[in-house]
DNA sequence: ATCCATTTTTAGATAAGTCTAAAAATATTT
DNA sequence: AAATATTTTTAGACTTATCTAAAAATGGAT
């Protein structure tokens, strides 16, 4: 159906677009692809032909219906490996990337609804970002910052927003996984710390884990 | 390293090989790859080149112990994965090979070790065809066919050689599976038929069968 | 409104892997 | 051993995806 380039586009563009749903630019497409303008252009009209996205010279593209749903669901199988590379093979959160950015070009419908049944259905991967359902559909979470939360709010650790190995070392000391109740006791106006409760254990982190961590509130 | 093209030459070269030792045909090689024979001439040169097989013109072509390794190492891969889709995803015996034609050119070492203690180390794969080590090795088992036990023996089923979907169920109604113990009670030389054990039951059945099934005897 | 910087596109080139058609080498038959 | 058939290689062309360099369009700033 498409080759590889062709999927890395569709995928990279489906980004793009959250941030710039107006339209994405074509140097941004090739900034995020590691590629060259010339190139992004190129590789641009070759798929407009194909009718997954709109292109105006000069203007910018936009993923058509049925490009959203084929990218969304690259990002799907994308993350559904990433659960199992983490949940399955014991990788770190940070290990996952290039391997998955492999296994999401797999060719075969059956082989991912039964993976994600083995996964028993998962609807995060372990950034705690979502997947899509099969049909491109994205159940949008509430996921925030923990810096966003206010004392006395409680809210359950979906994902990290960069997963440096170090931080996540940081983590573990801490017990802090995906699923995680985390509590906020205090916070502080000036440097903006904060003192949390994890299963009757108390820690005060600073901004720099705050900013860093994702969680969902009830 | 090597890309996907290359990969699959090596494989199939390897395959080849053990067929006649002496050296492959550049006509087998592209029957084999489903290509014409001036593209395998054009590969074969590439890949002489890089020392990975030795190619005399018009006489044919021979893995280096380099080549033999990378495309054991290929092959390891292809087994572990169709280990993965059988016993984890419930896959048929039948239905694995070709997306484990794609896995097998997933690149990481470490996911394959992985994905090897996960699997609890397994020597065969669904066809009951060899794992090699990581290192290349093939420990050689004795897998034979049916037809050639003799009335008294008794065979560990390994796999089967034509795995077409009928056939697998005809071995599930009799109970018949990797890991099965089968006796020969009597072997019928005009027809080639035998008469066998299972657990306490016993079947008849013909040449075809037994000519389909791969046992190993201890 | 013109000039300038930036963005984007076009044109032409390159590398990988394949193809067809024709030439060369090898194998087989008589 | 010559003629014929088969196998294999070479030469040149095509496609995909990329690049560089140059041209064209856009968007600000003055």
């Amino acid at each position: 159906m498409f080759t590889l380039a062709e999927e890395n586009y569709l995928k990279n563009i489906f980004h793009l677009q959250q941030l710039s749903p107006e339209g994405v630019s074509t140097n941004a497409i090739a900034e995020k692809l590691d590629t060259k303008p010339s190139s992004a252009t190129d590789m641009v009209q070759k798929l407009a032909e194909k009718d997954v996205l709109t292109y105006i010279k000069y203007k910018g593209t936009t993923l058509t219906e049925n490009g959203k749903k084929i990218a969304a669901n690259i990002i799907r199988k994308h993350r559904l490996w990433e659960v199992f590379l983490v949940e399955k093979l014991n990788f770190q959160w940070d290990e996952v990337h290039e391997i998955a950015e492999q296994l999401e070009h797999i060719q075969s419908e059956d082989l991912i609804a039964r993976l994600d049944k083995y996964l028993e259905y998962p609807s995060v991967d372990p950034h705690g970002d979502p997947i899509p359902d099969s049909n491109g559909n994205f159940k949008k979470t509430e996921k925030k910052l923990l810096s966003k939360l206010q004392p006395s709010q409680t809210g359950i650790c979906v994902g990290v927003k960069e997963s440096a190995s170090d931080f996540l070392k940081y983590l573990d000391k801490r017990n802090i996984a995906i699923g995680t109740e985390i509590s906020v006791l205090e916070k502080d106006d000036f440097d903006d710390s904060m003192t949390i409760q994890i299963k009757n254990e108390t820690y005060f982190i600073t901004k720099k884990v705050t900013e860093n961590l994702y969680v969902q509130i009830n």
